[in-house]
DNA sequence: GATGAATGAGGCTTCATTCAT
DNA sequence: TATGAATGAAGCCTCATTCAT
């Protein structure tokens, strides 16, 4: 019943948003009763920081993969972080757009939570840019990190218009989106 | 009256939110009552909408300046379009965090006509792109409609990290990614 | 209408309790909305906490005009005082009631206040009695601390059975509780 | 299981009132769950109910045996009864005040038999009072009815100040008060 | 232009109680 | 004996909006 409860929130989440979605919203899409919604949440925000940690944890994990594999090179490891995120669109689509959208409805302690493993997951892409500089994969002298913010927003913004049903793969996409962050636009 | 109803609220909602910011709060910070609002006002969503249509209309009229500056490069315009949206989240930082969060409030019409010249923004940059294609200042072969996806990321995300205050000004910003959309971070 | 809501309330407080009262029932007794009720008080709580100070202020000040009047012995002073108490739970029956009943339904703050201004209200008795054993009125070596706590509950838990339409005039019964307060009850 | 129950109910009746205590809050603190307490009592309500009822009938137990007590003077019975009471606040405090305070929780028969029981307590000093009264030992044409509330507040309203872990012994106490009573307070 | 009292719908949350196991 | 998921009614409170002045 629970998972039943996040799944159906994240769907109504996304389409009318946190703060126009009820509780009764959410208990009626499912046919039970708001009192079984309390069973198992304490609060709407919970449900929010429920559905923020799922989402940051996986990601933080599958990052972490692509880091650690041996055998790639930095080029090769950002070129994985931009598919995860682009291909993350395609299969959690809702859950990714309510991740970015709504965490403004976390308040004190979990926003601050949730925005360090966010922060996280950006350091661990600038290292990596570094890494690549140093390695001589990058040019010298980048803004590690302002070019890891530009990165981010390559893939993050994707979230506002990606609906992968249409033609475009998640492959091809982040293929476009890695080159031009390697190799630029201008001939 | 009217337009410090607008600077207010664009204040408020900026820090609160929309749905969290209520009238009272509005003209409680102005020292005037709800009447005084909706005499200005028919609702709080005209507010809103008022709000988005300046904010719009003002960037298409300034981007409209710059892609007709007859002695500018392709290069050049995509540059001073990155400048425009990067120095704009400097100079009007709650307005671009208003419009680009809230504009889930707006209903239906009325979010038809925003979306319409957001969407009429980004062509125009997709069509600088295809010109700078055809005439081999660009890469030949880009999707350039992904490509113009992948510029608004970076510049458009900004508005969710980036604070004008610190040690990063505008002009380095704009810099630094318009060298990574136009050139790449790869040796 | 904040007065009528006022009156009204400290009638439902009395016969229901505050818990057991809804701001429904409230409003439903003056037959106007929960939005007239929010949009005199801020809360429930507010309203108790309004019920009280004024109860408490107006015993206070009733209180500083006995203890004022020079021409009284501490005897007289006593019995006024005895009176006072008995009087009002004639003519503020519900309120009176209210007041000692529902102190535990304020919070933090509130609670404080009002104790304070009960205590204040104590502390006077207490040196009246012990002003009284000074000028010889009363008996030496009395413990004035616990002898007020005595006289208070003589009066005080009168309004858990006093009903003032009965056959016992206030005058009659604050009569009956200070002789037996001077003089006890033994030959 | 079933006195556990009512312990621990007691102690969180005392500490935040009856209606602010949910059963979840009972079973919590007992580390059980809600069934078991739908096991041993039917309602919330027979749960208090149980509680008042050990109580007077505690008090009328022990009030009995004072009164029967052949070789005693009325003074001394009274004497003894006012160190009932005081002293019971001592050793069942919560229980005291859970009695005191909460009886308006209790419904339609219930709380008619509580009353009855509270009144046969009182009715049994009221012909004490009276039995004084003809025995000369206490003065002839007292109230007896009024003077018995009034000991009866003396007592009772310590619930609402006393705290035996003070300076104060609840044998003082009661000695000051029923000096008090006996001789009151002039000289 | 502006006030401010009043509305009414809807939101979040609590909680005693039931019931199948 | 005991569990714990589920119910459903009710409570407090918020708020955009209206309207007579």
């Amino acid at each position: 019943m629970k998972k039943k409860i996040i799944e159906q929130s994240i769907l109504l989440f996304e389409k009318k948003g946190f703060s126009q979605t009820s509780i009764q919203d959410i208990v009626d899409a499912l046919k039970v009763t708001k009192g079984t919604f309390y069973y198992y949440f304490s609060s709407k925000e919970e449900l929010l920081m429920d559905i923020h940690l799922q989402y940051i944890d996986d990601l933080l994990e599958r990052q972490t993969k692509i880091l650690e594999a041996a055998s790639l090179s930095c080029r090769e490891k950002l070129a994985g972080i931009v598919h995860l995120l682009i291909s993350d669109i395609k299969s959690e689509g809702p859950n990714a757009r309510v991740f970015f959208r709504e965490i403004r409805h976390l308040n004190g302690e979990n926003v601050q939570v949730i925005k360090e493993k966010r922060a996280e997951f950006r350091y661990r892409i600038q290292h990596l840019v570094e890494k690549g500089m140093e390695e001589g994969e990058f040019k010298p002298n980048l803004r590690a990190d302002l070019i890891t913010f530009g990165i981010l927003g390559v893939t993050n913004w994707s979230y506002q218009w990606y609906k992968p049903d249409g033609k475009v793969t998640d492959e091809e996409l982040s293929g476009i989106f890695t080159d031009m962050i390697l190799n630029g636009i201008a001939v």
